[in-house]
DNA sequence: TAAACGGTTGAACAATCATTCAACTGTAAA
DNA sequence: TTTACAGTTGAATGATTGTTCAACCGTTTA
């Protein structure tokens, strides 16, 4: 996708308020930001992650006991893990054969609490 | 997705601490819950989406100076704000032939706030 | 050392999704 | 009324992505 820096190349109509327009581009992130936002929203943004957080939230766990909890197979389980491990969303902690996961700080928690009263409204 | 509310149905594993899934399971959100946060977050995850978001935050726009600033064709932008649109984030008001674009709440503000607190860590 | 098991990984496949394109609606100006 | 333009929409396409499958690694136990 080509974002706002540079000058339009695919947009086809003309600028309207020309004003508003500039007013806005002075105050928007800049194009690096906008793909950190919204590579974190995209790392929640599925059902099974969301549901491992829940998991481990509280209490640290095992690959195989999430996967037996969410009714997965563990490689399905260890994929999303990886995703969250490179998001700095969970760390882990390897203890014998087992590898358990926790989430990596109450950051996180707070958005989801937050992203929980917005559709409980 | 199948998620944990029945018996694992794909688990090529043994429960290796019973007693850890079910008190996990017991604190578990239901199903719904985290099909509605996980689509909520789905709808974040996408650099367009937030631009619009950014670009529409404090000033109402209508769809072609959205589409100038992200240099985008407005039918791109429109596609994209039906989707923010279904999901209650941003509201509009027709004026002519604009259509101008607002958020909807500050409820979304502060999310992206924090997520931007998160990733500047 | 060998077997068993928890966990990881890469390739392949299916499903999801963002953008493009073309056609269309409705409002405003000529 | 006709023309022009802002905006919407459905189908098609290309890219992204989650899960499966099979193979593999590392630790523990027999």
């Amino acid at each position: 996708m080509k974002l706002y820096e540079s000058t339009p190349p695919t947009c086809e109509c003309e600028e309207i308020h020309s004003d508003i327009i500039e007013k806005r581009r002075a105050e928007m992130p800049s194009e690096g930001t906008l793909y950190d936002l919204s590579d974190f929203f995209k790392v929640l943004g599925d059902s099974t992650r969301i549901s491992i957080l829940f998991a481990i939230d509280g209490e640290p766990m095992c690959v195989c006991d999430i996967a037996s909890l969410l009714g997965m197979t563990k490689s399905a389980v260890s994929h999303q893990l990886k995703i969250l491990r490179q998001s700095d969303l969970v760390t882990y902690r390897k203890s014998g054969k087992n590898v358990f996961y926790m989430l990596a700080d109450d950051h996180v928690r707070d958005i989801i609490e937050k992203a929980l009263e917005h559709i409980k409204e």
